[in-house]
DNA sequence: TCAATTTAGGTATTTAAATGCTCAAATGTA
DNA sequence: TACATTTGAGCATTTAAATACCTAAATTGA
């Protein structure tokens, strides 16, 4: 069985790390996340701490400590969070980059190309305080 | 820059090379292949050895050998050579496919999933006869 | 101050795809 | 028949991304 498309682990973790926090008053630790979303405290630290460094969370070191919300939820979109761990989505259209083509039509006649920006638009459209 | 999808160069190389190979009456070697396409010749023959197998093609060895047509071009769509190199195309809900999901609602609402249909549904409504 | 907890950051490992290499087998041509 | 050409097949190497691990630094509370 082959995936055309797939989040990547680390897209997930924080998407849906970032809504639990948002959820709790008090923040959530890497352990606690890493229970919730299934993933291990190593990917989830790592996820986590590009958030931090982008402006979204506050982390609080020591016992009772974990990561809490800085921006407004109502000003974050899923985009936002996935831009910041993936990069910038990139609309190309040949979906191989190729400078080269055999043919004078692709093949894949922007069929990826609006794949691609359809995700964008739903990312786009779809903000963490939709989640609380 | 991230791609949200992307086509394997195996699948690539299976797709552009089965059209060439088509358009050729007499046809085509690895060489050419790989130079039309712009790819290794190492990885032409791999794939192209794949949908020999498959039934798709017919090889010759020996000068003036190579690949031809098999099977009638207008009986070959996109999704038959896609699945040949990738296996069958995966339409699973959850993009993670995860046992365990922390909301109720699935964050991704489908999209993925529509996605890969919309997908699907192109590669199988295009047939390598259309390319001549 | 000491011990426990928790994030931070650097490094290592894993994985899959792509690529490269070598030799064998088949075939056409001189 | 001998040679050059071309595919077949297996294995090794390379590469990049993802994931995992390990130690340091910070913080809290007893």
């Amino acid at each position: 069985m082959s995936k055309v498309f797939s989040l990547s682990e680390a897209a997930s973790i924080a998407l849906h790390g970032i809504i639990l926090i948002a959820q709790e008053k008090k923040g959530l630790n890497v352990i606690k996340i890493a229970e919730r979303t299934d993933t291990s405290k190593h990917h989830v630290a790592k996820v986590m701490q590009r958030l931090v460094k982008a402006g979204y969370l506050t982390s609080q070191r020591g016992p009772s400590g974990g990561f809490l919300m800085r921006k407004n939820p109502k000003e974050i979109n899923f985009l936002d969070i996935y831009e910041t761990i993936e990069g910038p989505i990139e609309i190309s259209e040949c979906p191989m980059d190729k400078q080269v083509c055999p043919f004078n039509k692709c093949i894949m006649n922007n069929v990826t190309s609006k794949m691609t920006l359809e995700f964008k638009n739903y990312l786009e459209s779809q903000t963490v305080e939709q989640y609380l």
